[in-house]
DNA sequence: GTCCAGGTTTTTA
DNA sequence: TAAAAACATGGA
């Protein structure tokens, strides 16, 4: 590992690890078992770890590169204030989900990897995810290997992915990857303009529907008004918010208070609270 | 054997 | 327009 860098991150308070890197958003940090995250993020190698109040960083790259993946020019006090004020049901997600950060990850990686989610288990999405990086991404060191670009995986047959058992999701992989190496789908212009003309840009792909459209949005286009909608957001939606609620009356971290529901939901909070 | 997993597409009524 | 069914796979 590359570990050139050690930094400070933030204040465990800002920046829960724990929550952030398990709360669904990302497929490849995983805890050696002592509560040190390792992870790779745009082929720099990483450990991510709380001692006291701080939460530090060790592993390669440049703070400027973690602190745009952290997304720590943002600060989320605001918004959890405005998501508490509402009371009752987001309160409670908002309290229990405080610490997480939506990550702002590599946008290939991030198409293909929810791409890979859909009908899916967290388990097997990350297995399926980590043999697609060791059969072709670049190696960087100790084992790990970097996110194979769009290019990369372009260039291959149907018949190389199957190794990953990703089943029908291997044609949708193959077919985003040539629209994004080829330039018909440009993610880069898509972080730049409205979340509404990105979505719709994305829903043109084929196996890109409007959940994972709005992942790609949030956690891989700064979208923060993204918005996913699965199955556990189905069921906390419709058993704690009144019907035909309008996620855009969140507003602009609209994609936060998302994650925030999602991560109550499936650590088990409470139901039928109504806001 | 059955059911389900951070869905999407195709088919059918 | 809406509801089924099909799509691959593996773990519970």
């Amino acid at each position: 590992m590359d570990k050139l860098l050690e930094i400070r991150l933030a204040s465990t308070q800002e920046l829960d690890p724990k929550k952030t890197f398990e709360c669904g958003q990302c497929f490849r940090w995983e805890d050696d078992g002592s509560g040190v995250y390792r992870g790779v993020v745009r082929g720099h190698a990483a450990q991510v770890e709380t001692q006291g109040d701080d939460v530090i960083l060790r592993g390669g790259g440049d703070a400027a590169l973690w602190h745009d993946y952290f997304d720590l020019s943002n600060n989320y006090s605001a918004a959890n204030t405005q998501f508490c004020a509402r009371g009752g049901y987001l309160a409670d997600c908002t309290s229990a989900g405080a610490g997480i950060r939506i990550l702002r990850q590599e946008r290939w990686e991030t198409l293909c990897s929810f791409i890979i989610s859909q009908c899916n288990n967290i388990p097997r999405i990350k297995k399926i995810i980590l043999t697609l990086c060791r059969l072709y991404g670049e190696p960087i060191s100790d084992g790990l290997f970097a996110f194979p670009s769009a290019e990369r995986i372009a260039s291959l047959s149907e018949a190389k992915l199957e190794p990953l058992r990703s089943g029908y999701r291997a044609a949708y992989i193959l077919s985003a990857a040539r629209e994004v190496s080829s330039g018909s789908v440009d993610l880069d212009a898509l972080s730049a303009c409205g979340r509404d003309e990105a979505v719709a840009k994305l829903l043109e792909m084929s196996g890109v529907g409007k959940k994972v459209a709005n992942c790609v949005a949030l956690y891989g286009l700064n979208h923060m008004s993204g918005f996913p909608i699965d199955t556990w957001m189905k069921r906390a939606l419709r058993e704690n918010f009144p019907p035909n609620f309008d996620p855009d009356t969140l507003g602009e971290f609209a994609g936060l208070a998302q994650q925030y529901i999602f991560y109550y939901a499936r650590s088990g909070g409470a139901r039928n609270e109504r806001i």
